[in-house]
DNA sequence: CGCGCCATTGAGCGGGTTCAACGTAAGTGG
DNA sequence: CCACTTACGTTGAACCCGCTCAATGGCGCG
């Protein structure tokens, strides 16, 4: 029942970010955390948590892929972020889920109970100075990715999803320089905010460009990761120049 | 050089969402932020803090406007988001600041030392879980507008943009249900990733629809409320359709 | 009062969505 | 083991939204 390896806060690093400032638990606390978490094992498709629904655990990835789903009023999807081992999901607000989550490949968590772990850190500062890091370092993935979605075509998107990828050991052999991509277009697409089929065709542009080769639908031979990085180095529209613009209130 | 009034963390409520569960402030951790908060003024345009600038400093706004913006390698700007009084910002990334802040408006903030905040928050877990909290609700803000940007079309962000601002008190007359914009369409257009030219023709678009009316081009009188919440119920694309699918490894 | 920046609108073009057809890979059952 | 089935992936063609360039109009400021 006891999580018997160490708990780890993160492990890879995607979003072209530095991982979050070294700031490891101590052993004291990765004692105390492991008499409140509980293992979990899940399979592809599970689903962990659903946004709305009431909230009482949170998840600590230990391996595996998570996706995090957000839902508008009328059922529309979007994939907010892939989750890796060592990120926290299932936070929740006021009570409820914000987001749902399900595993995508093979994933064994930790299951706390919120309460608990909140007490937890109200005890323990510096853990909850590392949950609070942990945190930031989400959120700063998460304005990423608003820049990416706001600025950003869909080949360019494309390649920063490639670039974010090959960061995570699990997914990338640099043997082989091949990406096992984790979902299928129809998520790869909710992901971007583009249809399926614009992601194909992106697939098939950075082809072309001979950035990278398709081998399988899932598997893809990265060719030229300098060319992928100089692909988002294009406006996608004009630069609106402001600047050092003055504003009125 | 000390605050007088009473820190309030978050007044308002924008994007929809409630605003975070009741939290307050002890008196007594009121008197110890008080302690370390210098009161800074700002006139309209003024730098707050530059991405990738040695930070030091994180804020709270008192009064007033802020626009965080980020910049990728070529200088592109996103507006990530606008924050109102009661909002935090600058907090670092490993002694670096992550984005830029400018105020919009004429602006009055608390501006403590990070590393003072920090000890502080390790001896009062209390003020640790409000900052939190404080930085949840700051990260599902920005969930929702990854979803906004990667669902919507240009009248849908548009109209998402006003609902959310006209529940800021200070930007938002409801006598008159006249709303002022905090900044030109450049900006605006930054901040919903579109061109300028496209935001115009979305206020158009919104105008002859009769869900608003343009006054000048930062007064907009909203017309039809609920009729602005139902344009985002309206599917930009075609659903993928892949709520229930079941995922492979 | 005039100057300049911002906002708006028009026209043309290109990227992305959509609908549809076809190809492909994996899983199922005879 | 192979035919069938199904879901996914890709590509084609048409349309449309949004980007771009350009010109005009309007508001605010000096």
């Amino acid at each position: 029942m006891q999580a018997s390896q160490d708990i780890r806060v993160r492990s890879a690093a995607p979003s072209g970010q530095r991982p979050p400032s070294d700031n490891p638990l101590y052993p004291k606390e990765q004692e105390q955390l492991r008499r409140i978490a509980k293992s979990v094992e899940c399979k592809p498709g599970t689903s962990l948590y659903s946004q709305g629904g009431q909230a009482r655990f949170v998840y600590l990835i230990a391996e595996g892929i998570v996706r995090i789903n957000h839902c508008n009023e009328i059922g529309h999807r979007q994939i907010l972020a892939f989750r890796v081992p060592g990120d926290f999901c299932g936070i929740p607000e006021s009570g409820h889920y914000f987001n749902s989550a399900e595993a995508v490949s093979r994933t064994s968590l930790y299951r706390f109970d919120w309460q608990q772990m909140q007490e937890l850190c109200l005890a323990e500062p510096h853990l909850h100075s590392v949950l609070l890091t942990k945190i930031l370092y989400e959120y700063r993935q998460a304005q990423i990715r608003i820049s990416v979605l706001g600025q950003q075509n869909t080949g360019q998107k494309l390649a920063s999803f490639i670039l974010d990828f090959i960061q995570i050991p699990e997914l990338f052999d640099s043997e082989t320089s091949c990406l096992t991509l984790p979902v299928n277009r129809f998520d790869l697409a909710d992901y971007l905010g583009t249809a399926p089929e614009s992601t194909a065709r992106a697939f098939a542009k950075l082809e072309d460009l001979g950035l990278i080769r398709r081998i399988t639908a899932r598997k893809i031979e990265i060719l030229d990761k300098a060319g992928l990085r100089q692909l988002n180095q294009t406006p996608r529209r004009r630069d609106s120049g402001q600047e050092t613009s003055r504003y009125l209130a």
